[in-house]
DNA sequence: CCTTGACTTGATCCGCGGTTCAAGTCGCAG
DNA sequence: CTGCGACTTGAACCGCGGATCAAGTCAAGG
């Protein structure tokens, strides 16, 4: 009987994230496997969304303890909402941010200017950084 | 006479980056101060303007090389062309990214789901993540 | 039984992007 | 000339996000 668990190794394969870096996920509370098979970690399938999850949310560039922080969390939690539409915002300046810079990017991909990187046209959309938002180490 | 040179400490302010940043971005190559007064690197203020080129190429997650790369580079060189477009395109799937993880997170912050992270129409957003693009260890 | 091979662990190492530190050097005020 | 304070340098250190390694443990097969 197949109990539908997963090996660490296929978890590994079918996330495409190495086995080192599932047990460091583990042990930074990410994840966790259902069981054990010897030693060998077992996982249920839905691990994979849960590594979807956290792939997209690094990829985004939320740091390990920010995901943490979102995965432990309750929905009673209240103030986890508020922490969610912030960071929502600030996606949304990032996303202004990025769309900017492809739209230099591609025009600089045609531009003809002498150091490119100081075409006019390049340097305007690049200019409008407001707020580095620093995150005070809080 | 003024000749219109900033000292470190002003770049440092103006740009909101640490001096101990603009040096090491000198030594990195990204930058180059026009001169000295006495030991005091003194900087054309159009430094500003190549800070924020790399502050918003950083944000939008290009390593120091990466933005060194693309600073050096001539007009003649047609493979950065190709590299520029490159990455505009990769851009382009990271904002896809983004979008939709902004998306999950505002739905989210409004969903009564158990654990959060479990909600159909936040997995839904996410599970969008192709290729990771890991560089298969050779 | 013993070997084999894939996993386990904790520890150590790595590159990145800086910050911090000790020690030195400058120009200026008194 | 003697501080003083703001800069200079190189080197050491830091947190992050893992990768890698040595040594141990397991289950299965011969």
């Amino acid at each position: 009987m197949d109990d539908a668990l997963l090996d660490i190794a296929e978890v590994a394969q079918r996330s495409a994230l190495a086995p080192s870096a599932l047990r460091f996920y583990e042990k930074k509370g990410l994840i966790a496997p259902a069981g054990r098979n010897g030693l060998r970690r077992a996982y249920t399938p839905d691990v994979l969304e849960r590594l979807a999850l956290i792939t997209c949310a690094r990829s985004a560039g939320f740091s390990i303890a920010e995901v943490s922080r979102f995965i432990v969390a309750q929905p009673s939690d209240a103030d986890l909402r508020v922490r969610m539409a912030a960071k929502a915002g600030d996606l949304d300046e990032q996303i202004g941010r990025l769309t900017r810079l492809r739209d230099s990017l591609q025009h600089a991909a045609v531009c003809d200017y002498e150091p490119i990187v100081d075409c006019p046209d390049f340097k305007r959309a690049v200019g409008s950084v407001p707020e580095p938002a620093i995150v005070p180490s809080e």
